[in-house]
DNA sequence: ACCTGAACACCGTTCAAGT
DNA sequence: ACCTGAACACCGTTCAAGT
């Protein structure tokens, strides 16, 4: 582990000032608000902006870890209330909606799931694969979800569930039944 | 119908030389392949490119028109071949290899499928739709395919599972994989 | 140690002037 | 009727100078 200095003062209050700014860019312009833009708002010089956050990812994930890890103990909260593959169900179902609804986490989460990408493994990436293992494998061991599938797999068709329910422009009410389609199959039903 | 004039041949010529070097800077650097750098490797100024194709969109669609027309024509194709169920997977299937390796043909097929899309009653989405409208019926008659399911839904599915394929950084190879979890479902077998 | 902001390279789009 | 290319506004990124 590498020991955290803690900041100077006036750069931790430009690093939360930035946060916060970004938080709001992003959800007013989506998730190519512009940098300079955010730096300005803020206040700071854009090298600033650059020292704290290097990558425009690496700014979205701090600008969403809260909403990530909120994901991470609804997982939880899910698998106390309710039965195994239910659970699982209804955390897709939300997990959808955040990456329709809020803007500039549809790509956060997509790279947390992209094979080779340096964000899969960030924590972003890290506690969204272990909400997913935990539910995959309580409804495997339920006998609800076909055992070869893979929590991850499982994640990138949530994802493509999600923008499929994009392109149908219904602010995500078609999420459900696409979730629907995609655990039940697409041959009549009976 | 509106009568088209015929072009000048200096225009046309412009026109044939902007799509032929849009085709190449769109594969070779993806679908935000810079409008300038195209307009000036054909030798024309900008100008002339937003005369010809007001949008990236038009653009795109100019140059992918052959690709698209082949996508509706294996449809049929692949209906005389194969029974219905199989002939809709086989076509699925080779749609969603073009959505993910043929670069600036995602989005153009997205649009084609987004609710409220301008592009969506354009030449492309109208051979992309009618193809899968014909396959979803045969195979809706034949009752291998849930009768509920609108085409476009399909092809919004299909997306997302071309999306979902792309995640996981195979070239493609997850395609076949991800199309039958969507049709078979993520039950257990059995 | 950290910040600033000018400087650079790049891009999309428009439009007055030209043929 | 069509084309050219300068002009404008905008953006990401770097880095020398400052505190």
């Amino acid at each position: 582990m590498t020991q955290v200095r803690p900041m100077r003062a006036d750069a931790r209050r430009n690093y939360e000032r930035l946060l916060k700014v970004a938080a709001e860019a992003f959800a007013e312009h989506g998730e190519n608000a512009s940098l300079d833009d955010i730096a300005k708002r803020a206040g700071v010089g854009s090298g600033t902006l650059y020292r704290h956050f290097p990558t425009r990812q690496a700014l979205l994930e701090a600008a969403y870890v809260d909403r990530i890890e909120a994901l991470g103990s609804r997982a939880d909260e899910l698998a106390r209330e309710l039965p195994p593959g239910e659970a699982l169900m209804e955390w897709l179902n939300e997990l959808c909606v955040a990456t329709i609804q809020v803007r500039g986490m549809k790509s956060l989460l997509g790279s947390a799931v992209t094979d080779g990408s340096s964000a899969a493994l960030t924590a972003c990436g890290t506690t969204v694969k272990g909400a997913a293992s935990r539910l995959v494998e309580a409804a495997q061991a339920e006998g609800v979800l076909r055992a070869d599938l893979e929590p991850i797999e499982l994640l990138r068709l949530a994802h493509g569930v999600a923008t499929a329910s994009e392109l149908a422009n219904g602010q995500g009410r078609e999420i459900r039944r696409y979730l629907a389609l995609l655990t039940e199959g697409l041959r009549p039903a009976g």
